[in-house]
DNA sequence: TCAAAGCAAGTGTGATCACAAATCATAATC
DNA sequence: GATTATGATTTGTGATCACACTTGCTTTGA
């Protein structure tokens, strides 16, 4: 009866060997797709076509469709009565529409976060600070995709860690559908002022550690808001414009 | 020049036809998932098979995959590591994460509708009401299916009046993802005491008539709570007697 | 000269097929 | 007799094809 001993090597093994994950085609396009949306790659209205992705993708038409269709549902795209799909254009109504649904949903996950965040979380994302400090300090290019990345990472490390499986994939639907405005406003950013966007995230760490729930949500309400009432002026000052 | 007659005849003709509409199969399959869904037609871990619904719909696989991609990721179904897909099972921890999930935002949603809903739509909503009472009046046989509809009419037809496009297809998904669920807590309503549903919503009429956005939010909240506090305490007595 | 008809290229949708992986039942082995 | 192999069936995934609709351009007619 080795059955015991079997058993222990089979675990020794299993304990070696990395999961291999069988990931599938239209999983890494509809992945690569997210990432482009959420980075703003595409511009607001830009009409996307199956065969196009297909060839930028180097995959066929199937595993694209499929992605489409995935992303339309999350808002993420638009699916126009003429059969094709473009990413949302901006309006006024819309972006006033996301910032609130944003602040309610974020502003919650980020207060249950606040309670639930050890000092391994703490440390996580005081790291994701370091790394921006180090980005800014050779400020000789603008990386903005390096930037996108980084507030994305800093965000999420804090939404992951308020419990909800709920909660995180609804924030995700609205960082998507937010996504190809921001982009706009972060390039605005850099050209014009250049507030820094690390300030409003150390007060957010600095409410974390000491499990102030109430600041860590104003803090978070103040970060997210500079862009969308930044964009929202821009708009507003366009369409001024349009009128004369 | 005949152009202005030719026109007006168009018009004329435009008036009486009704547009045709251009509803894909793959649409009538996901409205069809999401009707049975919401209405509690699948048992919560029940695995779905693509070929088994594209039989039972009548249709090839092609719109049931499609249509099954969409609705996992908003997480009304659930993609297992084997690649099958099934309804996801009940939880404790995943039930008090959809409540609150509710709250959060359909108790924002009715808040802005309290201010925007005018006699028109109040006046809906009470019809919906009336047939409620009506059903009730001869309640010879339980038609729970008609309850869940009706239900839904009366929430969404408030939720449609908050003027949020972002916030309604995130109710629609948490709706999607507490379906399974709800359908279970409404059959035992129906056995066990039969509490009035009809009284919380009329309470909410009230405050939303009003316009009283905290006491309709109340209201709601406790409309919803209902089943899921049912649902719990059932959940964790089945649990104890497991453990004996 | 200009508008409408006609044609051609492009695009989304659904069906079918080929293939790989999973599942289940049966058979073989210790 | 319990466990492991082996085989058949089922299932999801991706590719390809056929068809219908849209779109943009050219041509035709007044």
């Amino acid at each position: 009866m080795q059955k015991a001993a079997i058993e222990k090597n089979n675990e020794a093994i299993a304990a070696q060997l990395a999961p291999v994950g069988r990931e599938t085609v239209q999983d890494r396009v509809y992945s690569e797709l997210r990432r482009a949306l959420i980075g703003g790659l595409f511009e607001p209205s830009q009409v996307l076509t199956i065969r196009g992705l297909a060839d930028a993708l180097v995959t066929s038409t199937m595993p694209v469709r499929e992605a489409l269709g995935r992303l339309i549902t999350e808002k993420a795209l638009e699916a126009l009565p003429n059969r094709s799909v473009r990413v949302p254009p901006i309006t006024l109504e819309r972006l006033d529409d996301l910032l609130r649904a944003r602040i309610l949903i974020e502003g919650e996950a980020i207060a249950l976060a606040a309670a639930r965040m050890g000092p391994r979380q703490i440390a996580t994302i005081e790291t994701i600070l370091g790394e921006w400090d180090e980005m800014r300090a050779l400020k000789h290019k603008k990386d903005v995709d390096r930037e996108v990345t980084l507030n994305q990472s800093f965000h999420f490390e804090i939404y992951r860690s308020c419990g909800s499986a709920v909660l995180i994939p609804m924030i995700e639907s609205l960082w998507l559908q937010s996504g190809p405005c921001i982009r706009v406003a972060i390039y605005a950013f850099s050209e014009a002022g250049e507030v820094d966007t690390a300030q409003y995230h150390r007060r957010i760490v600095t409410a974390l550690s000491t499990q102030d729930a109430q600041a860590a949500r104003e803090s978070l309400v103040a970060d997210i808001s500079r862009p969308f009432t930044f964009l929202r002026s821009k708009l507003q000052a366009a369409a001024a414009k349009d009128q004369t």
